[in-house]
DNA sequence: ATTTATTTTAACCATTTGGTTAAAAAAATT
DNA sequence: AATTTTTTTAACCAAATGGTTAAAATAAAT
């Protein structure tokens, strides 16, 4: 009894902060006094909110993955012909990522750290389900209609070129000088450029 | 005077421990103390050596660059026709990087939570350059030798193509449950299936 | 062999950091 | 208005961590 948020102030206050520090500067990184700092409140806060640092990562680091997740299995398992299928993947993947460009490096990176920490922990189980795109890519090189094509190399390709712009933002900032607006607008391109590669690739 | 390294053990200990240590934990979550066990050794002998970790951290990150960059360039650079130069640089850049297959997500993570650290002092004002390489996709595309595309497009796709398994490799054992030697026989086919993949994706 | 320079160690130190506590302030309930 | 519950804070604590120091062990030079 009696304890429902009316407005959504500390709670979100905290978390806000949270997944900024944590998404610059990693778990270890992280200090709780910055995110204190950040939220414009006393340390001691975050640990009444969250019990502890540990948590609290886990809280944000869920939030990052745990919706994503059934969106891109979704499409992946769709009934959807292959070649539309990898144009919705790329557009809907750039698009999500677009929203917070830095949470593929901040994931694998902790990924690769901590592989427990989600393996068992993290995600209850869930995880990118690929078996059926495989298979439907496998399907097409059986049938003849794209060239042969291990099935993993294929989606490799496809994650690779959507996934790399994000994490080496920072490098090729530095090594091409290209604005962040022109780098917004170049993943606005490669929603349609991808997958035309794609298919020019493997299409028969 | 008097002081020539005759064997190359202790300063050479502290180097693979604190090499280890960096690109498991990253620069925020390694401990001193850990590196110094790793090399069987005592804490203060890393400060004797190199004077504090911030000093530690850069000779690792250096090296882990340092004689990269030149190699890549060099491919970039050369006189090499489009497609071959494509193949030659999957081939060795995978090939390098499969020595230590760590090494981008390491490297990316960094950089990306400080810039400056060797934007400024780190290499000096070595970086990778592909302005030529850029040119030379340019020509291709006006003389119609291959289809029109954006040079950064395409650069973003090579580079995509190949680090991407690396940087997550992580995820990717777990999502298809490859083993180590199958992860690293697919990283050998990478080598010719990349460029050929670029290849059918741009000629005409 | 003695002295000198180099390498290695154990014991400490200062600061930072995650976390606690007890009390004050603010809201909600009576 | 008084009381109870929830939210917020300041002050503090113990452990961990980067770093220092002075002395011991070892090797080099005389």
């Amino acid at each position: 009894m009696a304890k429902k948020k009316l407005d959504q102030t500390t709670e979100e206050k905290i978390l806000a902060a949270a997944r900024k520090v944590f998404i610059r500067d990693g778990m270890a990184g992280a200090r709780m006094q910055d995110i204190a700092d950040e939220a414009g409140m006393n340390k001691a806060l975050l640990h009444y909110y969250f019990r502890n640092k540990e948590k609290l990562f886990e809280t944000i680091f869920k939030e990052a993955t745990i919706d994503f997740l059934p969106r891109m299995n979704a499409i992946f398992e769709s009934d959807i012909p292959l070649f539309e299928k990898i144009e919705i993947f790329c557009r809907e993947y750039i698009a999500q990522i677009s929203k917070n460009p830095f949470i593929p490096l901040f994931l694998l990176s902790e990924m690769n750290k901590k592989p427990e920490r989600f393996l068992n922990k993290m995600w209850g189980g869930q995880k990118i389900e690929v078996s059926k795109f495989a298979e439907q890519i496998q399907r097409e090189v059986k049938k003849g209609t794209i060239k042969p094509i291990h099935p993993l190399h294929l989606i490799m390709n496809l994650f690779g070129m959507c996934v790399f712009p994000f994490i080496g933002k920072t490098m090729i900032h530095f090594m091409t000088g290209i604005s962040q607006a022109q780098f917004d607008e170049m993943m606005e391109q490669r929603k349609s450029i991808i997958p035309a590669f794609i298919i020019d690739a493997i299409k028969k």
